[in-house]
DNA sequence: TTCCAGGCAATAC
DNA sequence: GTATTGCATGGA
């Protein structure tokens, strides 16, 4: 079995399915509940299940750049809160209005012009999927972000490489330094075609392998010396570099 | 106080 | 095309 494989398999084995994209969960009464503002849906990959979901995994796609997800999903509780958490009702709020609800996750002022470009994008769709050059096209949108979108938003089986992804597999000996967004993300897809070729098990499988590195690095990832302690420096790779 | 967080665009070479 | 810098808040 391949490096990356192993990893996954690894992760998995010790932190189980993961059930991202974590969204905002409402009650009966469709109020937001507020005991667990959000939650996970372990084993279930039927999510998103409205345009609504769809459009909150973009938005917070967009908000959690540079930041914590726990910052995020205050900024999208400020929105709830105005009822502002569609595209039109955004764009019929005042901006200034909207730069106070999503301060809380930082870049404030930027994000917001993100996510206006988004909202005409998105607008644009007509419910169609969103290719990754499209999303590419959106000033604030990048490598992370669109495929954040796509395989969250879109079910589309785009493996998500983020700070963590290549700070381990760095960490390993698996990329070098200078491994670009694109040479992670093709290392990842093609190693992983070991497991199934499957697109829409591979989907499965990269919406939970990003959530377990997240997981795994937040605990062993964030300080230096990076991967003290960490069990995939046990396990036997075969340290496969790439140019 | 310093460091980091589920990045991106603009700028300078 | 590669490296550097500004963007900003909140928590550890």
């Amino acid at each position: 079995m391949n490096d990356i494989c192993k990893i996954y398999k690894t992760l998995y084995k010790i932190y189980g399915p993961q059930g991202w994209w974590p969204f905002l969960n409402y009650d009966s009464k469709n109020n937001l509940n507020s005991k667990n503002i959000y939650n996970y849906h372990i084993n279930d990959y039927t999510f998103p299940k409205s345009s609504n979901q769809i459009f909150e995994v973009c938005l917070g796609s967009i908000l959690t750049q540079n930041t914590t997800f726990s910052s995020v999903v205050k900024a999208l509780k400020n929105l709830y809160v105005i009822d502002c958490l569609t595209p039109e009702k955004i764009q019929a709020t005042n901006i200034e209005k909207f730069k106070k609800a999503i301060k809380v996750s930082g870049y404030y002022n930027q994000k917001s012009n993100y996510i206006m470009a988004f909202i005409k994008f998105y607008n644009s769709l007509d419910s169609k999927i969103p290719t990754r050059k499209e999303l590419l096209n959106i000033k604030g949108i990048g490598e992370e972000t669109a495929d954040s979108i796509l395989l969250y938003g879109y079910n589309q089986t785009e493996f998500k490489v983020d700070a963590y992804t290549k700070r381990i597999f760095l960490e390993l000996n698996l990329i070098n330094k200078k491994a670009k967004y694109k040479d992670i993300k093709k290392l990842a897809e093609d190693s992983l075609q070991e497991i199934t070729k499957d697109k829409e098990e591979l989907r499965i499988i990269y919406q939970e392998f990003h959530a377990l590195i997240v997981k795994h690095a937040k605990q062993f990832y964030s300080k230096k010396p990076y991967g003290v302690g960490c069990i995939l420096k046990k396990i036997n790779l075969n340290y496969i570099f790439i140019q």
